[in-house]
DNA sequence: AAAATTGACAACCGCAACCTG
DNA sequence: TCAGGTTGCGGTTGTCAATTT
């Protein structure tokens, strides 16, 4: 399994040349990439990172050998490479603690993540993003319903309707509930028992998703675990190396650097480099290029 | 079994705020 | 003080996998 086994890019980068975030936009400078990152990519950028920090964006992009710009670096990183991520589903508990700082704080995504550790604003976003819409359809849904039967001389409930296997999906239905209960929720403030029911429904078709879900958690932690443990092991191999130098450890690490070639990386693999602090290192960098 | 739908997520863009020389 | 560069943020889009019809 790969370190990265979460990652659809692998695919994406396969199919990168005819993907819609190909290397088209004038808005990219020349000679950059774009798109899906591929693990070479990612575990360039996290060596790179923990060599000068989680700064200096640009700079990283650069003398990182990497084709991507400072951005779309940093992106990568605060999304999904960084160490303290926690990955998986938005568990009910973080639903609804979004909910209550959606309210106090709008759309400051940020601000509401730094209230939710290893979660991103980007996630949280996309999150809540995904949660409008479906309240929006639901909504939508609920209206044509009411519509269509005060216009029918039929009586039938909307409750008939939203249950009725050829009304729409269950996802649909669920929603809906969602919706309105969680709606009524935001302007009481309360009903936090119902409300873990409704949230459990809304958020997936039960069983089967759970357990989808449970089995995308385990692999998740389990390959960033197993990345952060083989940095760990890099990172040994690094201090072994200021001794030895490269190849002399006959660590796993030690003998296959996680760093694919890069225009500096032969200067980077000069141990020198890991003692000499940063305004040095700068210099250098910039008398080498 | 195939097509359609939905949800999750990665990544890009533009702009504003901040930093630095 | 100011201009240019960098970083952070929010909005948006595109793609894939899972699920439903």
């Amino acid at each position: 399994m790969s370190m990265f086994s979460r990652n659809k890019q692998k695919k994406d980068g396969e199919r990168s040349s005819s993907s819609g975030n190909q290397e088209t936009a004038a808005a990219v400078p020349p000679g950059m990439r774009k798109g899906p990152w591929t693990e070479e990519e990612d575990a360039q950028l996290v060596w790179f990172v923990r060599l000068f920090g989680e700064r200096r964006w640009d700079f990283l992009a650069k003398v990182s050998g990497l084709r991507r710009t400072g951005k779309s670096c940093r992106l990568r990183w605060v999304n999904y490479l960084h160490p303290g991520l926690r990955r998986g589903r938005i568990t009910p508990d973080e639903e609804r603690l979004i909910l209550e700082l959606h309210a106090q704080y709008g759309s400051r995504w940020s601000r509401i993540a730094r209230s939710l550790p290893g979660r991103t604003d980007n996630e949280i976003k996309n999150y809540w993003r995904t949660r409008t819409r479906k309240q929006k359809a639901a909504s939508q849904a609920k209206a044509a319903a009411s519509a269509s039967a005060s216009s029918s001389s039929t009586v039938t409930t909307t409750a008939s309707c939203y249950g009725s296997p050829s009304s729409g999906s269950g996802r649909l239905t669920a929603a809906s509930s969602s919706a309105v209960n969680e709606s009524a929720l935001r302007e009481s403030g309360g009903g936090d028992d119902e409300d873990d029911a409704e949230l459990d429904e809304a958020s997936t078709t039960a069983a089967s998703q759970h357990r989808h879900q449970q089995q995308q958690e385990e692999e998740s932690s389990y390959t960033m675990d197993q990345f952060w443990n083989e940095i760990a092991a890099a990172d040994a191999a690094a201090s072994y190396m200021m001794v030895d130098g490269w190849g002399g450890a006959g660590h796993p690490a030690a003998a296959e650097p996680p760093v694919p070639s890069s225009p500096v990386w032969e200067y980077c693999s000069d141990y020198s480099l890991w003692r000499i602090d940063d305004e040095e290192y700068y210099k250098k960098m910039l008398d080498a290029s």
